[in-house]
RNA sequence: GGGGAGAUACCAGAGCGGUCAAAUGGGGCAGACUGUAAAUCUGUUGGCGCAGCCUUCGGAGGUUCGAAUCCUCCUCUCCCCA
């Protein structure tokens, strides 16, 4: 299979050194991406270089996943318009832990022709001398080349610091390292991050003379301009604990048409044929949504599990199906409990609730659902507020215990999409 | 070191003594229409015991019956000169 062809007509090709994809097709390689351990999780921005670097090993290829311990004590000043702050090192070394966990779920560490590496840039690093930096790596590059570079070029302006313009050459040294190390010839990532690789393919050029490449992907966008990746609850993470499955499902399936069939290509592994076929088949009745429903099951599947898509499918079809009052109120007590794992959840007293708890009050002082009354009042004005799936209206409504689903619930939706399990204890 | 401009709600940005909880745009949230889509339209966007009250316009004081608006000091940002 040809990785740059592959890549091509999903779309993740932004831009591609010339002689890339020769090279690949001549000879096994292996190529590189690397992680920010920012975080003890992935989310799903990181899923693009990810799923590139999964395509590169279904080539045949190596893949290599370089944990930027060194570089995340840095900073890389690209897209980022102001001084970053700087982890500390044991924060960083319990981050790449928890993100080699993930990424086990993505590429095969065991295969006996092609296993993925996983190495950490502050290995070679740490020992490393300010001096022997200088003499092995800053000989090589003019400051002019580095201050041509866009990301350094965008923050003269506000000033960055040397450290910060420094980052490009660390980075180098990275791919310089791994290229003569691990047979390493490529490095990918976001398109924000081709001054770096390039400044890396000319280190080993000017340093060894040898030929390196460079790959990048378009950042990905929504439709409507917002940021990917991005919810009202901040970024969508592959850790079940930061992001529950079923609000991760929800996320794919709630992509617009237009991001949906671009984000099918790039985070999913159907092939070309079934793409296209569900690209028409969604054409045909887009009401019905496959590709949401595909995408958000292929990679739900990848990143939880099996049964944790069966789960967010089957809570998803109680949520926003034909559900009614009656059908939730007929569910049993285990069942309800399992729909609504993901879901956000409060114990009310039990005491509190017998004795009558008026709406507004409800809402926010004791399940913090809202937080504000006036907000609560605003939203039940609009008809936002649903109770069992009912719309409520009566603002001197009182929560009692005949609210209760099976004795022990009440299912509070804000708006359509936002729901509360509240439990009386 | 010298001179100038500025700091307003999530962001941008009006207001320059009372009628200002603060124009307008963007964003957010919700409603209608739909397909948990897009577009469009509508409502809403400081708190509360809500025809009223309380806390907000970089910070601290002051003038005034009354300050986002005037004065003083402080902090920070930007621009020009050295």
């Amino acid at each position: 299979m040809n990785f740059v062809e592959e890549l091509r007509w999903r779309g993740m090709i932004h831009d591609i050194m010339p002689g890339t994809e020769e090279h690949l097709l001549k000879e096994t390689t292996s190529a590189y991406v690397g992680i920010d351990p920012t975080a003890d999780s992935l989310h799903i921005g990181h899923l693009v270089s990810i799923m590139m670097l999964k395509h590169f090993q279904l080539c045949g290829h190596i893949p290599i996943a370089l944990v930027g311990g060194a570089t995340g004590m840095i900073g890389d000043p690209s897209g980022k318009s102001e001084e970053r702050v700087l982890l500390a090192e044991d924060t960083l070394r319990h981050n790449q832990e928890c993100i080699k966990k993930q990424l086990l779920r993505f590429l095969d560490f065991d295969s006996r022709i092609n296993p993925a590496i996983m190495v950490n840039n502050y290995d070679w690093m740490k020992d490393f001398s300010f001096l022997s930096f200088l003499r092995e790596v800053g000989k090589h590059l003019t400051v002019n080349y580095m201050m041509a570079k866009d990301s350094v070029q965008k923050r003269l302006e506000t000033g960055l610091s040397f450290t910060e313009f420094t980052y490009q050459l660390v980075q180098g040294y990275d791919f310089l390292h791994l290229y003569e190390h691990h047979h390493c010839r490529l490095q990918m990532g976001g398109s924000d991050q081709w001054g770096n690789i390039v400044t890396g393919t000319e280190l080993i050029r000017r340093k060894t003379g040898g030929t390196a490449y460079a790959l990048t992907c378009p950042l990905i966008t929504k439709a409507d301009g917002g940021k990917f990746g991005k919810t009202e609850e901040g970024n969508v993470w592959l850790d079940p604990a930061r992001t529950s499955p079923y609000r991760f499902y929800q996320f794919w399936l709630n992509c617009t048409d237009e991001d949906a069939a671009k984000y099918i290509k790039i985070f999913s592994l159907y092939t070309k044929e079934e793409t296209d076929a569900m690209l028409a088949e969604h054409q045909a009745a887009p009401h019905l949504r496959v590709l949401q429903k595909a995408l958000a099951k292929d990679i739900t599947v990848r990143v939880h599990s099996e049964q944790d898509h069966q789960q967010a499918v089957s809570a998803s079809e109680i949520l926003f199906g034909k559900g009614t009052e009656e059908a939730l109120k007929s569910l049993p007590e285990a069942m309800l409990l399992s729909v609504f794992e993901g879901v956000p959840q409060c114990d009310v007293s039990r005491d509190l609730i017998t004795a009558g708890i008026p709406l507004i009050d409800f809402l926010s002082e004791i399940t913090e659902i809202f937080p504000s009354k006036g907000e609560a009042r605003r939203m039940l004005k609009d008809g936002g507020i649903l109770l069992n799936k009912q719309k409520v209206s009566d603002e001197n409504l009182l929560i009692s215990a005949a609210h209760l689903l099976i004795g022990r619930y009440i299912l509070v939706q804000k708006g359509k999409k936002n729901y509360y399990l509240v439990t009386a204890k």
